[in-house]
DNA sequence: CTCAATATTGTCAGATCGACAATTACTGAC
DNA sequence: GTCAGTAATTGTCGATCTGACAATATTGAG
C-alpha cells in the first residue's frame, strides 16, 4: 500500500526566461523548501484529473487553457521521508504568461522561478524535485523540435516573432528571423492567419493563433547538425 | 491507499515480425487473457528494480541484457476491477530475440506474439493494457528515429542489414540499403566495427558493436518529408 | 521627410535526401 | 576453374533543405 501523488512541473516564458512555476512548503517535511505543486490523487478521480484539479487549486486555471501532460513516475523508496511511501507521477504543463488568479491561495507561496536560478542555484529543494525539474525542461526542450506545443507559450493569439522568442528562451539559443519564419509558416497546420496585424515598433507582424497539427513534419532542430 | 504495479512491454524482432512478451492469466480477474507481464512494487525496491526483477522472474533475463526504460503511469480508478485500486507503471523493454529461459516457469505460459495480431486480431486483451501496448508500440517507433536503442533488438555482433532489417519491420516500411548504411555509419559513436565479417550468402558484410552513443545525430526520419 | 525598428522575402553555397545504378566480394552449382 | 546468384558497399544525380546573410517592405517617432 502506497500513497500515490502527482506533481506539476508549471513551465512559462515571461521576463525574457524560462520560468518555472514553484511553491514554498508551508508544513513539515522540508517546511519552507522549494518544491513543485501538487497533491494526493483522490479515489475517484484518474492521473490526469488529479493533475488538472491540483493545478487548478494552485493557480486558478483550468486545464483547458493550457498543455498539460504526464512526465513520468518516480518511485524511490526514500524519496519521501514521512512513513508511508510516495509514488509520484510528475506532470508536464506549459502555459502563456498569465496572472495566476489564486497565487498563495493555499496557504502556500507560489512564484515563478526561472528554471536557470532553480538548477543553478543554491536553493535547497524538497524531496526529489530537482532531479524532476531537470527531467522537465529537458523533456520541455526536446517537444519543441518534435511538436507544436511551443504555441502553448503564447497568448491565444500571437505573432511568428513572439514564438520565436519561445523558442529563443527555451533553448538558450539565437534563430534567425527570416528562416524561423519560412520553417514555421511552411509546416502544414501549425499556425493559421487571424488576418490582423500586430502594431507596435516596426512593421506590422501577421497574427497568428494555433493550428491543429500536432506533430512538426519537418522537425525543428535545435542541435547543430 | 493504493497498490503500485509495474506492467512490461517487451519488444522484440523475430520471424520478420515485431513482437511483443504476452502471459496468460492463470487467475482472476481475468483468468485465460492475454495480459502483459508484471507485479506489484515491493516496499524496498524502486520501480526501475521492480521492473528488473519482474522481468527476471518473467522471462529469466537480466536487466543488463537489455534496454529497459519507463513508458509512462496508467491510473484511471477502473483500470482494475479488484476492490484496491491499481495504478500501473509501464516500462518498456526492447530485447534481441534470445531463448527465454523460465518461460511459463512463473504458471504462466509466456509468449511471444506479432504486435499486429494483438493490436488487430480479436484477442481480447486484459485490463486496459491493449492501450499500453498501443502507446508501448508507437513510443518503441519514435524511439528508432532520435536514440540509438534499435540496436537493442540486436544480437552482440550485427551487421548492418541485421539493424536495418529492424527498422524495416518495427517501422513496417522498406528502407534503402545503401542509404541507411551511409547514414547509420555517418553518426558518431553509433557503431563499431568489430573487424569482423559475416559469411552468408552474398558479399560479407563487415560486423558491428553497440556504440557509446545514445541520441542519433542527424536523427532517422521515418516519415516522407 | 528621414530614420530606426522589425517583418518578410530573396539569394546562394553547402549539406542532405531519396532513388537508383555500379561495383565489389563472396557462395554454391556446374 | 567459371558462372550465376546474392548481398554489401560506393557512386551519382537532381530535388530539397539548411544556415548565413542581404534586400526589401511597412510601420511609428522625431
Amino acid at each position: 500500500m502506497m500513497s500515490v501523488a502527482v506533481d506539476l512541473a508549471v513551465f512559462t516564458v515571461r521576463d525574457d526566461a524560462f520560468a518555472i512555476l514553484m511553491i514554498e512548503r508551508g508544513q513539515e517535511p522540508f517546511r519552507g523548501r522549494l518544491a513543485l505543486p501538487g497533491g494526493f490523487v483522490e479515489a475517484d478521480e484518474n492521473l490526469d484529473q488529479a493533475a488538472a484539479r491540483e493545478l487548478h487549486e494552485e493557480t486558478g486555471l483550468d486545464a483547458a487553457d493550457l498543455h498539460l501532460e504526464q512526465l513520468r513516475a518516480y518511485g524511490d523508496p526514500d524519496r519521501d521521508p514521512r512513513p508511508t511511501r510516495v509514488v509520484s507521477i510528475c506532470y508536464l504543463a506549459l502555459m502563456p504568461d498569465l496572472p495566476l488568479p489564486t497565487a498563495g491561495g493555499d496557504a502556500r507561496a507560489a512564484r515563478w522561478m526561472a528554471v536557470d536560478d532553480v538548477l543553478g542555484g543554491p536553493a535547497e529543494i524538497a524531496f526529489d524535485h530537482r532531479r524532476i525539474i531537470g527531467d522537465a525542461v529537458e523533456r520541455a526542450r526536446g517537444m519543441l523540435e518534435h511538436s507544436t506545443v511551443g504555441t502553448a507559450f503564447c497568448a491565444d493569439q500571437f505573432a511568428i516573432s513572439d514564438l520565436r522568442r519561445v523558442y529563443e528562451i527555451v533553448w538558450g539559443r539565437r534563430l534567425d528571423p527570416g528562416n524561423f519564419s519560412r520553417k514555421v509558416t511552411g509546416v502544414d497546420g501549425f499556425l493559421v492567419p487571424t488576418g490582423e496585424f500586430s502594431r507596435d515598433g516596426g512593421r506590422p507582424a501577421a497574427l497568428y493563433r494555433r493550428g491543429p497539427a500536432t506533430t512538426l513534419h519537418p522537425p525543428l532542430l535545435r542541435s547543430t547538425r
